[in-house]
RNA sequence: GCCCCGUUCGUCUAGAGGCCUAGGACGCCAGAUUCUCAAUCUGGUAACACGGGUUCGAAUCCCGUACGGGGUGCCA
């Protein structure tokens, strides 16, 4: 009897970046342990020297703390551990539950064609005593008969027979164990009590299964399958193809908190229905056993929905504070030496109730800093070109601009005017001739602060434009 | 091919045999509001894959079919 303590682990390769899918096994991982008062274990497979990349380690790393994934035992890395494996990888040798091969993926392969039908190994080797040598890995022999089965907790009881797998390598010809290895002896080493991870790795269960029972390391593991993140086609994301870095994410101004609960609400929901929530009570909610079977596709709108939800819901200093990054690093369309905090921070409000992520800030004031504003043709077209009496209203608030007071309600007053004056919607050519654009914040506050000088400047050089 | 898993509105989900005329959310459409755009409010659109059972009664249980996905590596 060990410890009654749940222990679960998120287990990623160093072979790429962090991916929404590993962030949402992570997450369910993590709230599993939060919400049983259990451990959180972070461990590195990187058992491939070839594949794994160490300098990734902090690619993966960074993005599960922004999340607010933390864990209390790791980063382990099995790279570490290889006497472990290479001891249990003897000991299956000795017990006559594992041999030597020295076949090469040529002949499997002819081997296989030969005899038609299903491909793999045929356990060539099984009886042959290959010695050590070059080019020799061990394999597993799998029983012929009898069945390896687990009860999943979202998938239920699940049957493999032993005679649909293969004998498979434990061992690389080069001496490295392979993660099925690594996962069995680790898992118990560790006191795992659930597995928690994608359904992609279903098929891999049984394997380690078997190598447990050969080792003899005890109780399994109680293991939980999540549905697969799949992309628009249905098919399982993929880093290649897919938008899915997390640290992409990150840097396009997508808060923690709405991608975090964004992710709890794929592949589980709650019963309330209540999606949008704090994580507190997700902690509460969330039961592994609810979690459901079918994929789930990543949907940017959906999620780009939780964002702006959570970005309104900030204090307005605490929108400010965050969306810095984004309005005083080296991308803004302005000269830094232009940028006027004060200024931001008072047009705050209407620019937080229309940003969808944190880098949609600049565009709404980019027009207030930047010397020479850049036109959005087709909103020219349309409000300037199409519009009605569009050169008479552009020389009345010229006119009326010279010398009106200079404040928010007086140029409203001023711009209305104008329109009612010919009978036609005056605001939005103005707006386009002083910002650019068609659509954005409130005009007239801005405006204020744009100063007298400039905006008259703008409205000149858009009135010069037509005829 | 073989093995495994899955299937409720376009999407994410609620639903544990009668509470289902199948609920919510995103999206979409329409209206209200409005200095533009958003936001907000109101309304609308839209689903139990199919066929057999079991049962007085099935989205819920069983079997089959179809479709989709995952695996089938000396990747994890």
């Amino acid at each position: 009897m060990t410890s009654t303590v749940p222990r679960v682990r998120f287990a990623p390769a160093p072979t790429g970046y962090l991916h929404v899918g590993g962030a949402r096994s992570a997450l369910f991982n993590w709230l599993y342990a939060r919400q049983t008062g259990g451990v959180f274990i972070l461990r590195i497979e990187d058992t491939n020297p070839e594949l794994s990349r160490p300098e990734l380690i902090e690619a993966i790393l960074e993005p599960l703390r922004w999340l607010g994934l933390d864990w209390d035992e790791g980063p382990i890395r099995q790279s570490e551990r290889g006497d472990l494996y290479r001891d249990a990888i003897e000991r299956l040798l000795a017990s006559g539950s594992a041999y030597r091969c020295d076949c090469t993926q040529d002949d499997v392969k002819a081997r296989a064609e030969q005899r038609g039908g299903k491909p793999g190994y045929d356990g060539h080797c099984r009886t042959r005593e290959v010695a050590e040598g070059e080019g020799v890995v061990v394999r597993f022999g799998v029983p012929d008969e009898g069945v390896t089965a687990f009860d999943d907790v979202v998938r239920g009881h699940v049957e493999f027979h032993n005679a649909d797998l293969e004998d498979f390598v434990i061992r690389r010809s080069d001496g490295t164990p392979v993660f099925l290895v690594a996962n069995a002896v680790d898992d118990a080493d560790m006191g795992m009590t659930h597995v928690v991870r994608g359904e992609d790795l279903l098929n891999t269960t049984p394997k380690v299964i078997l190598l447990w029972q050969a080792l003899g390391l005890g109780e399994i593991p109680v293991y939980a399958h999540l549905p697969l993140l799949v992309n628009e086609q249905r098919k399982k994301l993929s880093k290649r193809r897919d938008d899915v870095a997390m640290g992409d994410y990150v840097e396009r101004g997508y808060l923690a908190e709405a991608m975090a609960n964004y992710l709890a609400t794929l592949g589980w929901g709650p019963p309330d229905g209540v999606e949008i929530r704090p994580m507190a009570e997700i902690l509460e909610l969330f039961r592994l056993e609810d979690v459901t079977k079918g994929s789930a596709f990543f949907d940017p709108k959906k999620l780009d929905h939780f964002n702006s939800t959570y970005l309104r819901a900030l204090p307005v200093e605490e929108f400010v504070r965050r969306a810095r990054p984004w309005l005083e690093g080296d991308d803004v369309p302005w000269a830094s030496e232009a940028w006027d905090s004060g200024m931001f921070a008072e047009l705050a409000p209407m620019v937080q109730e229309r940003c969808v992520t944190l880098a949609d800030a600049a565009d709404f004031v980019a027009w207030l800093f930047v010397d020479e504003v850049e036109m959005d043709e087709t909103a020219w077209t349309k409000a300037m070109v199409k519009g009605k009496h569009v050169p008479e209203i552009l020389d009345a608030v010229i006119a009326g601009l010279a010398d009106c007071p200079w404040q928010t309600d007086a140029l409203e007053e001023l711009v209305r005017g104008a329109g009612d004056a010919v009978g036609a919607r005056s605001q939005v050519p103005v707006r386009v001739a002083v910002t650019g654009s068609n659509v954005g914040i409130p005009l007239f506050e801005p405006m204020v602060l744009l100063g007298r000088e400039r905006t008259l400047a703008r409205l000149r050089a858009a009135r010069a434009r037509l005829p």
